[in-house]
DNA sequence: TTAGATGGTCAGGTTTTTCTGACTAATTGT
DNA sequence: ACAATTAGTCAGAAAAACCTGACCATCTAA
C-alpha cells in the first residue's frame, strides 16, 4: 500500500478496496465493534476475509484493536484519529447519494 | 452493479472500484478527455482495461462518450451531470488527505 | 464434562480482475 | 504506397481476491 498518491480519490478506494471494508468501517463508525457482531452484521461475509479486513484496516491505522482485560477478555475495533478524519467524507457521500 | 445500497462509501467504491476509473475519472474531472490520452497519462495502464473501464463508467452514467464529427473524427468521454455530482466528494477527499 | 461462544489461523480451491499480444479499421502525413 | 495515429476488440494467460472447511485456544454456562 504506497501512501504516495496524487489521486485522492484513489487513494480512498485504496484504503477501502476489498469487498467488506466499507462495511466494517461503517460499522465502526457506531463505535467500537467486535469481530463477531461484524460477522453476525455483514450478511454474506466469512470468518477470513473479515480477520483479512481487519488486519489490513489495522495496518492502514484506520482501525485499531484494543485487548479488554475484563473477566471474559474482549477485543473491540474502533476508529483511529486517522480513520476518523473519514467521518466527513462518507457525510459527504451520504448527501450525494441521498440527491442522486 | 446494484445500485441499491445502504452504505455510500461502499457505493462510491463501487462506481469507482477498479485498478483505473479513479484516475479515469480524476482526469475527466479536468475537462472532456480521450482516448490515447488516458492511456498515455496513467502508467502502468493498457488499451484494454481502459477500455472495460470507460465502457462501465459510461453505463454507469457517470461518463458520456462524444463523437465530433470533424475532420478527422474524434472521441471524447465527459463527465455527465451524475458524474458531477461527484465532484465535492472529490474535494472533501483532497481535503482529508492534505490533513491526513 | 461437555457444549457453545469468542477470536481467530491455515491450506487449498474457486472466482474475479487484470494483462499481454495479436488483430481490425478508418484516417492522415510523407 | 507506406507508416503512424486513433480507437478499439478478442482470446488466453496470469495474478489478485475471495471462500470453504478444518482446526485451535480460551472461557462460560449447564
Amino acid at each position: 500500500m504506497e501512501s504516495e498518491n496524487s489521486c485522492p480519490a484513489e487513494y480512498l478506494l485504496k484504503m477501502l478496496s476489498g469487498k467488506w471494508k466499507p462495511q466494517i468501517f461503517r460499522l465502526a463508525l457506531d463505535g467500537p465493534i467486535r469481530f463477531n457482531t461484524l460477522l453476525r452484521q455483514i450478511e454474506g461475509s466469512n470468518k477470513q476475509s473479515i480477520a483479512v479486513a481487519l488486519k489490513e484496516l489495522e495496518e492502514q491505522s484506520l482501525l485499531e484493536k484494543t485487548i479488554i482485560q475484563q473477566k471474559p477478555l474482549h477485543i473491540e475495533y474502533m476508529l483511529t484519529e486517522k480513520g476518523r478524519t473519514l467521518i466527513p467524507v462518507f457525510q459527504q457521500l451520504e448527501h450525494v447519494v441521498r440527491v442522486q
